[in-house]
DNA sequence: CCCGCGCTCCACCTTTCGATTGATGCCGGC
DNA sequence: GCCGGCATCAATCGAAAGGTGGAGCGCGGG
């Protein structure tokens, strides 16, 4: 409140101008952020954030649909003296969050949230500090406690093919399997979701966000 | 550019704070644009859409989940000497872009529009012309290409518990229906869709926005 | 007034799916 | 080195789901 500390250096990267100029109005008005730059696309954000030595740098997940939000984030987090990144999107999908969090994000904030909760999450990130939008706390809690919600690599590749509406033997030659294995790892992929049919399953895993739509 | 025409008065609907933040940032730099207020909710849009004498309303179809921004727009444009509604959304799904239409929406915007386009469908629908952006246009072409692409209120609904995971025998239970007329919507949803099963009835309807996820 | 469409239901048959059990090779950690 | 998880495949059996062909009822438009 009374000695000015230094402020805080703010990138912005968000593919929808709206955001990015919402995001510049809402904390343009705290006196000690001071925003370097706001950028459209992932790459842009990489790069100016090596660049421009930026104490925070604000970034969405959803890149134009090509989400390599998660990949930006590790990119930027991966090197020395790097900045803090706080993921701030749109939607709360468990796989999303887990990614962002694995590569390196301090914090996770929905667009929804009000003014003086994304300045206080920002001061906090700046401070080293991780910041979660409550609800997004909720989903880890729920995360930890259900233990056997991690599908292997090939369960959800299998997953994913039945979430597009293909059969055990389409599912077979497309990656040329036998019936018998496709069955085999749906039984997994059901026992693991607490499921018994693949259209459950596919339900279960799109709520968690365990696979794309 | 030389006779100040009369400015269009604008209200803008939407629940997050800062794409709010945003577009009065982005709409206030054109000097014939006047926002007359911005709300979070469609209940209030729909209040001030009667008592500000506005021009245009910028409404979000999504209200945190509850989804009346089309029941709001029905209210809004039923009314003699409504204003126009322009609908401004993160998702281009048909249902919803059909549901806007007819209720009343003069044009339909994805958020992710520069800020040029957006002042430009302003404009158009303050002057009482149709502005879609050229994504959704797209999407309604193809729609007017498919016809069978229309499913009944009540397969639908069916389609709807099937993508939630239920069994034929569950949801016959759910809706009082015996399986067999449960079997029957689905043919008719599968010859509609022009797919063989259930999963893949789902992958289809997504796709096409048809259910909610 | 009748036709079409949406909604409901039935029977029969085929195919697919799911449940169970069991087996093999591979890799990584304790 | 052994154990556990992952990925692969097999056989069998009962249960769902899909395919076909009807049928009756109500409602709204031509």
């Amino acid at each position: 409140m009374t000695a000015p500390a230094a402020p805080v250096r703010l990138l912005l990267a968000d593919d929808h101008p709206v955001v990015r100029a919402g995001l510049r109005a809402v904390l343009e008005t705290e006196p000690d952020f001071e925003i370097a730059a706001d950028v459209p696309t992932a790459e842009e954000a990489v790069e100016l954030a090596g660049r421009l030595d930026v104490d925070v740098v604000l970034m969405d997940l959803q890149f134009g649909g090509r989400m390599l939000g998660s990949r930006a984030t590790a990119e930027i987090t991966g090197r020395p003296g790097a900045p803090r990144v706080l993921i701030l999107t749109t939607y709360d999908s468990d796989a999303d969050i887990l990614a962002a969090i694995e590569a390196g994000a301090t914090g996770y904030l929905l667009k929804d949230a009000p003014p003086d909760e994304l300045a206080a999450a920002v001061r906090a990130a700046a401070a080293g500090k991780s910041a979660l939008a409550p609800t997004v706390a909720l989903r880890l809690m729920d995360r930890m406690r259900t233990p056997a919600t991690a599908l292997s690599r090939r369960e959800t590749e299998v997953l994913q093919l039945v979430a597009d509406g293909l059969s055990n033997a389409a599912i077979s030659k497309r990656l040329f399997l036998s019936q018998a294995t496709v069955k085999s790892h749906l039984v997994h992929i059901y026992s693991k979701l607490g499921v018994d049919s693949r259209t459950a399953a596919v339900a279960a895993a799109t709520a968690q966000g365990l696979i794309r739509r």
